[in-house]
RNA sequence: GGGCCCGUGGCUUAGGAUGGUUAAAGCGUUCGACUGAUAAUCGAAAGAUCAUGAGUUCAAAUCUCAUCGGGCCCA
């Protein structure tokens, strides 16, 4: 069989999967790799997916485009590199283990035992990149796989870290003990995806680390952050944005801080009474109009704005009013200034009043109560007006030695001791419950506190304060910020605003705090002195071993995690002590960030890395990577090499579900890959995110899938199978080429080379929306005006020229256009590949994917003929309107189409005319440039003017401007009076007295559009409304063919009986009727037995058909 | 508060860089047709002052500014 049909019921899934079974069987992948080696490279690097999860539809979008690029630069001959990778280390991955073992807090973990509970960090890493490598495959992701059965081998093997295993990657067997191997995963040797807890990964970002150091840009700072006191860690700011708000009640309270050397008290409010204990200053807004008062026997400061809610019923006496700035320096007595820890930190003598912008007066007093070791806006005042820091809480929400009574006692059980304390010192003005959004841990729902801890940062350099362009190289030297914005610049960024908001993010940043206080995560390589302030960055395993001075044994035939990395200890080189790693692990976006330099053996084979690097290509949802993924590589390139690792960098949105809404379990509106796959098909989902504008965010469900199904698949196969199903009958094959084409082929050939021109230029900017919606309207044409107009070309029984060059002509259509959209959706194409390309030619290419890219053919575009046959198929659509208005319907023949143009529109479409006729079932076309012959003029007199001027004469006025002349309808549509003779006396109408409208001719149904007429004559003749009959009595033959399951090429012998007018019209039409249906002959009369028969009614008149199949 | 994006028929979106006849699709609605691609398909109709206001221009959905509304990022 040369060509092969697909089931017009198709189940795209199910097709899916014999095409990937063919690609395993074939090894088509790694044949197409072979192929392309040492050619022109091609280089993607992957943003890595978090292995800690199934993945989502979300994930495919960017998938696709991963993908689609890959193949398309396959096809076009390059070789490619376009590695997987899989993000391994971090909280998120501690927080699903922490899950699987139910536990509720850090101290679970330490008594669990830190080397196990990393272990199973990493054991749940190989489980789900195992997951994800299979859901990609579905995806149709080529790449270099590893085997997920070797990843789960490899998992079970980590059981027993030590023992020696082997894992067969994508190059053959390698053996090793299990943590090393899972430590070498994606190395070049291993090949499959890279793995950012690779000890390649983790120490390179040593080496960065170090270099940093060198320059003096590493340093230990301080943060307040987010708490759980519960789960003792903290809460990222985005952690908190998500999901961590709770409406709760609290009791606030508003108290006095007594003022030094002047009369009076500021009056001072607060929701969270336990930081009072770390009161160091209080901040009001110094353009703020402030009230000294007196209520009570007490003198208080506070905004005047606040007033009316802080005494609710009055009582006050205003005794003075004064501006926040007149108050800047007061000093105040604070409320916990006998306890030890303030004292000692000189809390007490920092007291004063200072300037902060943020302060308002919606709640509270208008004063703020600052305690910069309590609050993150407190730690920034703090830093700016170089106040000291309390910091009153331990990890565990615990209060401090130091802090007198309060001390051991925990911050939830402290307020109503505070409120009582503060009433017995006699400063407690009121208690009052407050109701707000207060931050909750998305973990366990407790409520946060603000925790002062030292952390870890990258200095990124200061905020120089002059225009971008007049930064100096000088000052840029030294200055991180400035050079990651020369290096985000050397990027073509598209979206375009895509640089706009990297330069924004940069502009804004903060210094890079790199530490994060948990367990599973890159070992940060700082050592420091326990007995002084020295310490030291660690660049390499080979500097740690030199430098060791105990614990390397411990540490030996590890990869550089917690805990046994912390047995290594170091000399300080400033006092002689033992210095030791910080118990701190990285931020994971180091781990990301340094992928174009660990992946591509940046530190061992720099000639590699010269080849592959930069990527000439990544992309990855652009929502939160600007500060993220696309910032942490500009970082990490800036500061080895002061370069972009991309030339290009392409951001997408956000997918939602079809309500617009996110997607989300408990909504019930949540769509899983898997069961997207197997349902709508993974080439579906492929196209609907190809031709979707990357910027937008995306609606995705079952609605826009099943069009992508309905709307375009199904026609295009349909096509196929048209062309199948009458190719395989006729026995053509791409050698019986045509001695001429049609015009209608040379169009349709002109198209699809403009569409191959156009596919192959964008691609190649990275832009596939506009190919997919140029291919949908390329199938859209083929389906809907190529084939429809050729389909009696096809029918015909001889095999002529025409035939041939009908074939000739759909083929070349289908295959380019099945190359065109390979990269796009790989499975649909490979299936109809295999079809309708390998058993017509043997020599071609086994797979699809092993195809060149099709080459355009200038020469067969031709701009004038699309030009005319867009205005062909104009015409036919406003002749099909004008049917459609006249209520005949199409089966019934009329004897013509009159078409109204301009003479060069009529010079264009007269060869054309063949197809309009056809297309509209009429006789001939007639073309005129006289809009007369369709349109006449009608003028309607206007009664309520003319009622007026004219009184009882009105009828014969009427009357008389009915019967104008078309030449007085034109004068007076240009706004010019005419005069009519009425009675003898010449009476003037006024253009504003009659209204012009055309109508049409009598005869003719006619439509109007932008300069051109389109009518059809109306009448039918005896002649016509015999053809009408045969065409019936055709279509009633042809149903019952296909009733009684003849096949399309069977030869019949049919008998009719019926009414005689209908009799009448088989010996009129016999020779028409015979040869559209294939009967050898036509028999007035019952058949002999075996017929097969219907009794049809065309338009009330009987007809009764008896077929039987004529053998030969 | 700063930066960026988006507002187009009932719904979902094209178009927008380069201003130019009557703003284009699909869904939905209504009517009709076709019939050897057929549980498919095709045609037609109704439906949009292109968020609002101002400006530039002979001409603005498109360019500029402002306002309103929605979203994202950073404070």
């Amino acid at each position: 069989m040369t060509f092969e049909q697909i089931d017009g019921k198709v189940d795209i899934p199910s097709l899916e999967r014999e095409v990937t079974e063919f690609w395993n069987a074939n090894r088509v992948y790694e044949k197409r790799v072979e192929m392309q080696a040492g050619r022109q490279p091609w280089t993607f690097i992957d943003g890595p997916i978090t292995a800690n999860n199934p993945m989502g539809v979300h994930h495919a979008w960017g998938r696709t485009y991963k993908d689609l690029w890959a193949r398309y630069w396959f096809m076009r001959g390059r070789e490619v590199r376009n590695q997987n990778g899989f993000d391994c280390q971090g909280l998120w991955i501690e927080v699903e283990v922490e899950k699987e073992l139910g536990f509720k807090s850090k101290r679970d973990i330490e008594s669990y035992g830190v080397a196990e509970f990393v272990k199973k960090c990493k054991q749940r890493v190989l489980e789900f990149s195992a997951v994800q490598t299979e859901q990609s495959i579905r995806l149709g992701m080529w790449t270099d796989w590893d085997d997920p059965g070797e990843l789960r081998k490899l998992k079970a093997a980590l059981e027993d870290p030590l023992a020696e295993t082997t894992y067969v990657g994508t190059h053959g067997p390698v053996t090793g003990t299990a943590e090393e191997l899972v430590g070498k995963l994606g190395s070049r040797e291993m090949g499959g995806s890279y793995f950012t807890f690779s000890d390649e990964n983790n120490y390179m970002i040593w080496t960065v680390l170090k270099r940093l150091h060198e320059r003096g840009l590493i340093y230990k700072g301080h943060d307040s952050m987010p708490w759980c006191p519960r789960c003792a860690t903290g809460i990222s700011q985005h952690e908190i944005v998500t999901e961590g708000y709770r409406e709760l009640t609290h009791a606030s309270v508003y108290l006095r801080f007594p003022l030094r050397g002047r009369e009076g008290s500021l009056l001072i409010w607060t929701t969270t009474p336990w930081t009072l204990t770390s009161n160091v200053a209080v901040a009001i807004h110094p353009d703020l109009d402030y009230v000294k008062v007196s209520h009570e026997g007490e003198v208080y400061y506070l905004s005047k704005g606040t007033l009316p809610t802080v005494f609710p019923s009055g009582g006050y006496e205003v005794l003075e009013e004064l501006k926040g700035a007149k108050m800047l320096g007061w000093s105040y007595n604070g409320p916990y200034d006998e306890l030890e820890m303030p004292k000692s930190l000189g809390a007490p003598e920092a007291h004063r009043v200072i300037a902060w912008g943020e302060v308002g007066e919606a709640e509270g007093t208008g004063m703020v109560h600052i305690a910069p070791g309590a609050g993150k806006e407190d730690f920034e005042l703090g830093v700016q007006y170089g106040l000291p820091v309390v910091g009153p809480l331990d990890e565990y929400g615990v209060f401090k030695e130091g802090l007198g009574w309060l001390s051991k006692t925990h911050v939830y059980d402290s307020p109503q001791p505070i409120f009582d304390d503060l009433k017995e010192k006699g400063i407690l003005f009121r208690v009052q419950d407050y109701t707000h959004r207060y931050p909750v841990c998305w973990r366990c729902g407790s409520e946060l506190v603000f925790l002062h801890a030292e952390e870890w940062f990258i200095d990124m350099g200061r905020v120089i304060d002059k225009p971008l362009d007049e930064v100096t190289e000088e000052e840029k030297e030294k200055n991180l910020r400035y050079q990651m914005m020369d290096s985000a610049k050397q990027a073509r960024w598209i979206p375009g605003f895509g640089l706009a908001r990297e330069l924004d993010w940069l502009k804004n940043m903060h210094d890079w705090m790199i530490s994060k206080k948990r367990y599973y995560g890159l070992a940060l390589p700082i050592w420091t002195c326990p007995d002084c302030d020295w310490y030291d960055v660690i660049g390499s395993k080979e500097e740690l071993k030199e430098r060791a001075i105990e614990g390397w044994d411990e540490f030996r035939g590890h990869s550089p995690h917690k805990p046994y990395v912390d047995a290594v200890k170091i000399r300080c080189a400033k006092c002689g002590g033992t210095a030791t790693r910080i118990p701190d692990v990285g931020n994971p976006w180091l781990d990301a960030g340094i992928i174009a330099y660990s992946t591509l053996d940046y530190r061992t084979d720099r000639k590699y890395w010269d080849k592959w690097f930069p990527a000439h290509f990544i992309t990855e949802c652009y929502i939160g990577q600007f500060r993220n993924w696309f910032y942490s590589m500009l970082a990490m390139s800036t500061i080895l090499e002061r370069r972009t690792p991309f030339e290009v960098v392409m951001g997408h949105g956000t997918v939602l579900a079809e309500d617009g809404r996110q997607m989300h379990k408990s909504w019930g509106n949540a769509i899983w890959f898997d069961d997207a796959a197997d349902t709508m098909g993974a080439d579906t989902m492929r196209w609907l995110f190809c031709s979707w504008k990357p910027e937008n965010d995306i609606l995705f469900g079952y609605t826009g899938t099943g069009d992508v199904k309905r709307l375009f698949f199904m026609p295009l196969l349909n096509v196929f199978n048209f062309f199948t199903i009458y190719a395989e009958l006729d026995g053509w094959t791409p050698d019986q080429q045509p001695e001429a084409l049609t015009e209608l082929d040379r169009w349709i050939l002109s198209r699809l080379n403009s569409l191959a021109r156009h596919a192959t230029e964008e691609l190649a900017k990275y832009e596939v929306f506009s190919t997919c919606k140029e291919i949908e309207r390329f199938v859209d044409v083929l389906s809907r005006w190529y084939v429809r107009r050729s389909r009696r070309r096809f029918w015909r029984s001889e095999a002529d020229d025409d035939k041939k060059a009908a074939y000739a002509t759909l083929y070349t259509c289908l295959k380019t256009l099945t190359l065109l959209m390979a990269p796009v959706t790989p499975f649909l194409t490979e299936a109809i590949y295999q079809r309708l390309v390998r058993g017509a030619e043997p020599d071609a290419p086994e797979s699809v994917h092993l195809c060149t890219w099709p080459e355009v053919d200038e020469g067969l575009i031709d701009e004038g003929l699309m030009e005319r046959m867009d205005l062909a198929v104009r015409v036919s659509s406003m002749g099909r309107a004008a049917r459609n208005t006249s209520g005949i319907k199409l089966r019934q023949p009329l004897a013509e189409a009159v078409v109204v143009a301009d003479t060069d529109d009529i010079e264009r479409l007269m060869s054309l005319r063949g197809l309009v006729e056809e297309e509209l079932n009429v006789k001939a076309v007639r073309f005129t440039s006289e809009s007369g012959e369709l349109m006449g003029l009608e003028v309607k007199p206007v009664f309520a003017l003319l009622g007026k001027k004219h009184g009882r004469n009105v009828p014969r006025v009427a009357e008389a401007i009915k019967a104008l002349g078309k030449a007085e309808a034109v004068r007076l549509q240009n706004g010019e009076a005419v005069e009519i003779i009425v009675d003898g006396a010449t009476v003037e109408v006024l253009p504003e007295e009659a209204e012009v409208a055309p109508v049409q001719v009598e005869g003719y149904s006619v439509v109007e559009e932008a300069g051109l007429l389109v009518g059809v004559r109306t009448e039918i003749t005896p002649d016509l409304e015999r053809e009408g009959i045969a065409r019936d009595i055709v279509r009633r033959i042809q149903s019952l063919r296909k009733e009684a399951d003849f096949e399309i090429d069977d030869r019949i012998a049919t008998y009719y009986s019926g009414d005689p007018s209908i009799e009448e019209v088989f010996e009129a039409e016999g020779d028409y009727i015979k040869a559209e249906t294939l009967s050898v002959e036509l028999t007035k009369g019952e058949a002999p037995g075996g017929a097969y028969s219907g009794e049809f009614d065309i338009d009330g008149k009987k007809l009764g058909l008896y077929l039987l199949r004529v053998d030969g």
